[in-house]
Formats: C-alpha cells, sequence, structure tokens
DNA sequence: AGTCACTGGTGCATCGATGCACCAGTGAAG
DNA sequence: CTTCACTGGTGCATCGATGCACCAGTGACT
C-alpha cells in the first residue's frame, strides 16, 4: 500500500494525498477530502515510516533511557510514557542503562544517530554533560526523577515530583500520631533530589516543635545513584540494625524510597520488633510492593502516571515546534499513603 | 555524514562502500577496504536506518509485547531481551499490551506496518489467530512464557521453562523435608503452562509415594491469564485462607507463580501462621521480590536471562534467512532455590 | 486590455542506501 | 583470433513520502 494507489483510487496526485495527510488542506474541496479518505480506508493504507522519516528527518519515536525496566519504579515509568505515547502515535524505544554512565551514553548517541530527536533520560549522573553535544545539535531531553540544576542546557525540561513537600508528608504524619523520635534512612545525600527529602524531613521535624538535631539520621554509606534497588532494600536493612542498637531507637522512620524501606521493615522484624506497631515506617515512591507486603507499607506516592504523561507531553510539543524552546522544571505534588506500617508509638 | 560523503573520502564509489557495509566484499581489495573503513571512522559515518529500511524493507528493530512491564517478571524479561539485542545492533521496541486482547493485536499490526518484521510475543490469549494473518505474511513470531500447542503456524518459536519439572523440583523439595500433607494454589489451570505445572506437583506426590487425590487443591476462581499480577496475589491470599479453615491444613504449599505465593504468605500470616517455620511456601519465577520478602521466598527459578537471549537469538536468525524456518519449542531447565520460607514441618 | 490575487490542485527533485546489471581490462583455453 | 571467465569495481533506478514551485482558469479591479 503506498500513497500512489491511495492516489490512483482516489483519482488525485500523489501529492494532494500528501497534503491531506499532513494537514495541508485549507484549500481543498470537501468531495475530494472524502474521496481521499474512502481511498485510505478501503485499502487500509498506512504512510511507510521509513520512507517518510527519510524525507523528513523526522519520526515519531522516542527514546527512554532508564537505568533497569527490572526495578518496578522504572518499569511503572516505562509503562506509562508508552501508554501516553502510544495516544498520540508514537512508539518508545526502550533503553537499559544498567547504570552505566557509558552505555547511558551511548545509547543517547544511538539514539540520534537513528533520528530519535526525543528522550527520556532517568540518568545515574548528576551532571548531564555527557549528552550536552546533542542536545546543542537539537536533540530534546526531559531529565526524569531529577530537578533541574545550575548548569543544565537551558533547553532541559526536568521532571519529578517535589521531594521535600513529599517527606515532610511523611514526617508529619508521624508527628502526628504522635512520634518525637524520628531518624531518617538514606544512602549518602549525593543527589539533589536525596537532599531534598532530607530537607522535607527537618521541614517536618521544625513543624512539630522537634529538634532536628535531637532527631537520628541512620548514618549509611554506599553509592548515592540507586534508587528502588535490591541495593537500597540492604541498605535499609543494615540501617534499622544500627538504629535498634542505640540506647533511645526511634519509633518513627522515614526511609529514602519504598525498597529501602522493605529492608528497614526487614531489618526491624530481624531484631524482633513489630512494623506498624512497635516502630511505624514510612516509604516513597509507592511502588507496587508497598501494597503487597506485609505490614503494607505507608508511602508518599509519585503521581506516575501523570509524571509520565507530562514527559511525553512536554517532548512532543517540542517535536512539533509548537512548544516552548525554553527548559522548565517541573514539580509535582506527591500524596501521603496512609497503610498499615505506621501507627501511633505503643 | 553519508554513504556518498564516505565514498568521497574514500575515492570509491557509494555501491563500493554499500558493498563492504553488506559483507559484499570478497573480491575487494585490501587496500581499497582499508581506505574505506578509514574514511568511516574518521568521518565517523553511521547508516542511516531510515534510507536502508526504506530500500531493503528490513530493519534491526524487534518488538516485544507483554503485558505490562510494571509487572517485575516482564520487566525482567524486557531488560534482558534487550541486553542481547543491543549486543548484535538490534533495538526493542516496547508495547504493553495491558492484558487487552484487541491492544495486544492493535500492536502487532502496528509493528508489522513498520516495517518490523520479528516480534517477541507473550500473549495473554492461549490462541494466536489473532496474529495469524502476518505470520503467514512473514512475520516471525516468538511466544515467549507459552509452550506450544496443536494449531499454532509451523514457524512459530515457542520457549518456555520446563514447568512440570519446576513445579516438580519444588514438590520434592517439600516432600524431602518431611512434609506429607501438601496443597497447590492457583488460578483456574486454563493455560498449558499452569496444567503442566500442577502435573509436576502430582508427579512430584508420586513419587514420595503420597496419594495425589489426599492432596489438597485450593479451589480457586478467578481469571485465568494472568501471571505475576497483583490480582495472583490476591487470590493467594484468599486460598490460604481457604486452607486455614480445612480440618487439617496443609504444611506445604506449593504456588502457582511468586506473586501468589507471597499472597499466600500474607494470607498465612493473617491467620496467625509463620511461614517458613508453621508451612512451608514455595512459588514459582523467582522474581527480585522473592529474594526480599519476609521471609525469603524458595522458589523455582526461571533461567530468564538465557530464554531472553534464547528468544532473540532464534528471531534473529529467522530474520537473517540463516536460520530454520521451521517452529520449535525451547524448554529451559527450572532450578530449584532454596531459601527462608521452607523447613521441615514442626 | 492588462494586472493581480486566488483557487485547487499537480510535477518533480529529493532524502540515503541498496544491489542488479554492467564495464573495461587481462590472461588462459580452444 | 575468438571466446570465455574472472577481477575489482561503478552507474543508476529504486524504495515511499514530502513539500516547494508551479500551473491553468476565473473573476475583480484599474
Amino acid at each position: 500500500m503506498t500513497i500512489q494507489q491511495v492516489a490512483t483510487e482516489a483519482g488525485v496526485s500523489p501529492s494532494t494525498v500528501s497534503n491531506l495527510l499532513n494537514g495541508r488542506n485549507h484549500r481543498m474541496l470537501p468531495e475530494t477530502r472524502q474521496r481521499i479518505e474512502r481511498a485510505i480506508d478501503k485499502l487500509g493504507y498506512r504512510p511507510n515510516r521509513a520512507a517518510r522519516q527519510l524525507r523528513t528527518g523526522r519520526n515519531t519515536t522516542i527514546g527512554l533511557v532508564v537505568p533497569s525496566v527490572g526495578n518496578p519504579f522504572w518499569g511503572a515509568l516505562a509503562r506509562h510514557l508508552e501508554s501516553a505515547a502510544l495516544a498520540e502515535g508514537y512508539h518508545v524505544l526502550l533503553c537499559n542503562s544498567e547504570r552505566d554512565p557509558r552505555r547511558e551514553r551511548d545509547y543517547v548517541d544511538e539514539l540520534w544517530a537513528d533520528g530519535v530527536h526525543g528522550v527520556v533520560l532517568c540518568s545515574s549522573l548528576p551532571s548531564l554533560e555527557h549528552v550536552m553535544p546533542l542536545v546543542e545539535r537539537g536533540l530534546q531531553l526531559v531529565a526524569f526523577d531529577r530537578t533541574s540544576q545550575a548548569g543544565d542546557p537551558a533547553s532541559l525540561v526536568s521532571i519529578s515530583v517535589d521531594n521535600a513537600i513529599g517527606s515532610q508528608l511523611a514526617t508529619q504524619h508521624l508527628t502526628d500520631l504522635g512520634h518525637r523520635r524520628l531518624a531518617f534512612v538514606s544512602g549518602a545525600l549525593a543527589s539533589v533530589n536525596r537532599k531534598e527529602r532530607y530537607r522535607g524531613f527537618t521541614a517536618g521535624l521544625e513543624q512539630a516543635g522537634i529538634d532536628p538535631e535531637t532527631s537520628v539520621r541512620a548514618p549509611v554509606k554506599g553509592d548515592a545513584d540507586d534508587f528502588g534497588d535490591v541495593e537500597a532494600s540492604e541498605l535499609g536493612r543494615a540501617a534499622a540494625a544500627e538504629l535498634l542498637a542505640l540506647e533511645e531507637p526511634p519509633t518513627g522512620i522515614v526511609a529514602i524510597n519504598d525498597m529501602c524501606a522493605l529492608g528497614v521493615c526487614r531489618g526491624l522484624r530481624d531484631g524482633g520488633l513489630e512494623v506498624g506497631k512497635d516502630v511505624s515506617v514510612v516509604g516513597f515512591d509507592d511502588i507496587v510492593l508497598a501494597d503487597l507486603y506485609a505490614p503494607t507499607l505507608t508511602t508518599v506516592r509519585q503521581p506516575m502516571q501523570e509524571m509520565a504523561a507530562a514527559a511525553f507531553t512536554q517532548l512532543r510539543s517540542r517535536l512539533d515546534d509548537s512548544g516552548p524552546t525554553q527548559g522548565q522544571s517541573l514539580l509535582f505534588r506527591p500524596e501521603l499513603i496512609v497503610r498499615e506500617s505506621t501507627a501511633p508509638p505503643s
């Protein structure tokens, strides 16, 4: 099925069909238009993407670079992004960087070489310098789960949840329940997002009249760039053990993310404590597991669907030239989801 | 960077460069070859995929249709498949069917229309009739997590773990530990894979000299086509409650998959029993969560990485015309992973 | 009558890579 | 001397869609 066949069927020239297909039909007779549309239906014609891309240099594929879709958090993003893209006829090319900066960079290079002009990048790296050259040549980039920073390219769109508010909600929830001795469990506060979450934690404490200095921040080493990974859960488990060894262990724990929180729960159980009774734990992300674990996990939900949709919309409008070229930061409002892992202190 | 520029740089014609790029260099002077290769390096040339595809009708993209990458099981597949494909310069186009048969079909149609000739299909449907027309036109299909059946197209490749052996291993593990009252928890045994797993269960019982009739098969209704989903866990939870209501509840439980097993664990805990002590539970799949849950879950591992690699290899060889055109079934050997959720009966 | 704008389209070169058909030159066989 | 195979390439039409430049016809105005 080529455009030529459609044209013949409709008794017009290929150009006219092309015009209609591309919205240049202001001065086209309604009747001509109908003839073409009927021909398209009848023949089941679909434009050849390769030809179209060859000619125009554009395409309807966007790239998604995540650390690993094996991880439910990124899997959820992939699912929602693809869903949003599908609705507009776009496709998503999936790329797992496996947290390898080089692989990440190679992927973005290859996507560009393949004519992909829009990429959602979930970078493990604090700096985006490795992709700057392509951005300068016109690559549209959306950074996901990463708030914008000085030094970012001017055209960059950043999409993230408001991390400070999120963990403030979590903290407030604990203080509202009556907890006074709280701890924050995280890997090194290397990324902006993590710092923000910590800031929200201290803000929550202050609001409840608790001196942040007396609260515990579990001192945990470890790689800073893992979100939602197995390592995060091990980290949480170790942190829980440390906290339990204190003279006055905390009764409420805010974890940097859900996987970490699950690790904390496990560590507490190792220590003979019951989560949701002896100790309260709050996570962050609301991954699927949160509602499956025993006890179910109170957590701060990132509105993944909306965030993914926004990522797509932003990319799309820029690819169309219809949107702004200036970059911007989108901060989404997190939501506290109360489940079984939190309760008043015993 | 076009092939023309490379040709000019190397002092040959574009055809010659194309010949080299496509392996038609049997009778090419080594010196010519080197000149071209140097030119390619120097200019950083990469063939334009769109042009190549337009001309040849082929491309280096394969489709992956899964129910949902939000699910860790499929996420893991996506990750490994993409990894295997990447190593050969292929790309993976990700499609979430969301268990919607129509969407699944539309996706396969669209992939075909876009020139994708190879698809890994993880169908929710027992029959593949909806994609038969395309297979007849040359679409190469690999069915994943689904053993082949009568009525399948002759060219179909099926990749799956040996489900019977897997659950037999699980069952044997329990009987070896001394359990004599066992139950099998699953949704309706509608799919071949599920029947196979049940068959392995009964085989394991017989081998231990236990009459399968005396064993309990938790009677659970529900949709038959969900693997590894949230629903599966709810199903497991309900089943556990039912089992506990029996006069002589089983001491060992084999679940149809890990999510279901986690649900069972939760249901048992609801009933005041401790998993890995009062009752033993075995899952199937070895998803990431299995090692995170409390207690960690004994389960039957599907060698996902090998299976994904095989899926790609099969597709690739058929796309090249270098492989067999006859379909085949690949059954992988599962492996029992013993963790904390199983122990001798108390 | 001449100029102009406008209408509803169409012609054609073009994007970059491909691979069949072909070529000129050479040496060997008949 | 003719025929033929072989060597190491090259010329060119082609894939399908695009969109600029252009066209013929008509009516309005100066």
